[in-house]
DNA sequence: TACCAGGATGCTA
DNA sequence: TAGCATCATGGT
């Protein structure tokens, strides 16, 4: 068991930022978070948690995956200012505020990149709940079973199953993506590490070069496996919060595209620079809760 | 019943 | 290049 005292760190709003399909709360306070082919169980007291697993797999894999290297006491800092309460948000901009208070404990996971990829071409027209049963059930059918649990299902299980071996998942127009990006990522698909090196730039073209990943998947992948932490994805929830919170009624929401949208993001969070993948996952998480 | 969900694709003008 | 219809399925 690895057990540190923490600040910027809350299990369960991590679990439920919605950037993770599978963690889950168990009965006794506990969580148990899967990622590609492992499992790890924590329980967090206040700022102690305790993680248990060895201390050579902590340290090979989960801090890396809680990003647990990253200052997060700065960037919080940033926006909200000292306790006289200046900080980097715009004046009168009480939302961000509200929101980084709310989610100043979320981490931005480094997760296995090729389960973002299918994870979030599942998450396309689907409420969270939802996406994670489809990946439970996609698991089952075909992921490796570890003895009480099931791995991430590998591009090869998926691929040599055939274009109906993805059926009966409740995946609809999504099976051919899964299929495809499968196919497409035995042949291609590049190692994580590397993806990390390239630019985001390039990171982005490369997620968008696969069947059923277009811009704001791209952008989660990113975000939530990449490391790419200035990702901003646009969803609808975002879209939600831009308009009512910083459009100012100045045209009418079903004219706004996407560019309007973009300009937003740039006016009030432009400044972040660096982190702006965070804010992004603040008000996202903070905009969940209050729905 | 009608509408919506952490959207992407392919066709049309 | 932009705008639009279409794509399954489950939930409210």
């Amino acid at each position: 068991m690895v057990s540190m005292e923490m600040e910027y760190f809350d299990a369960e709003k991590i679990m439920n930022s919605g950037q993770v399909f599978r963690m889950y709360g168990n009965d006794d306070g506990s969580i148990t978070v899967y990622s590609g082919d492992r499992r790890l169980r924590l329980v967090q007291k206040g700022k102690q948690v305790d993680f248990f697993c060895t201390e050579k797999e902590f340290e090979e894999y989960w801090k890396h995956y809680f990003d647990l290297d990253r200052d997060y006491a700065e960037m919080v800092r940033t926006v909200l200012g000292d306790e006289a309460g200046i900080g980097e948000a715009k004046k009168g901009d009480g939302f961000l505020k509200a929101a980084c208070r709310y989610g100043s404990g979320i981490r931005l996971l480094n997760q296995d990149i090729w389960e973002m990829m299918i994870s979030f071409i599942i998450s396309q027209q689907k409420q969270i709940p939802s996406i994670r049963k489809c990946i439970e059930a996609l698991s089952r059918r075909f992921g490796e079973n570890k003895g009480d649990y099931y791995a991430f299902p590998s591009a090869e299980a998926i691929a040599s199953a055939g274009p109906d071996g993805v059926k009966g998942l409740s995946l609809g127009y999504r099976e051919r993506y899964i299929y495809e990006t499968a196919v497409a990522y035995l042949e291609r698909g590049l190692p994580d590490e590397e993806i990390r090196k390239m630019s985001f730039e390039d990171a982005r073209k490369y997620f968008c070069s696969f069947c059923g990943i277009g811009e704001k998947v791209a952008n989660c992948i990113c975000l939530f496996g990449a490391g790419f932490i200035d990702a901003f994805p646009i969803d609808v929830h975002i879209k939600d919060i831009l308009y009512r919170e910083y459009a100012g009624g100045s045209i009418p929401e079903e004219k706004m595209r996407l560019c309007d949208y973009q300009l937003l993001i740039e006016e009030n969070f432009g400044r972040f620079a660096g982190f702006k993948g965070l804010v992004q996952q603040w008000i996202f998480a903070y905009e969940l809760v209050r729905k």
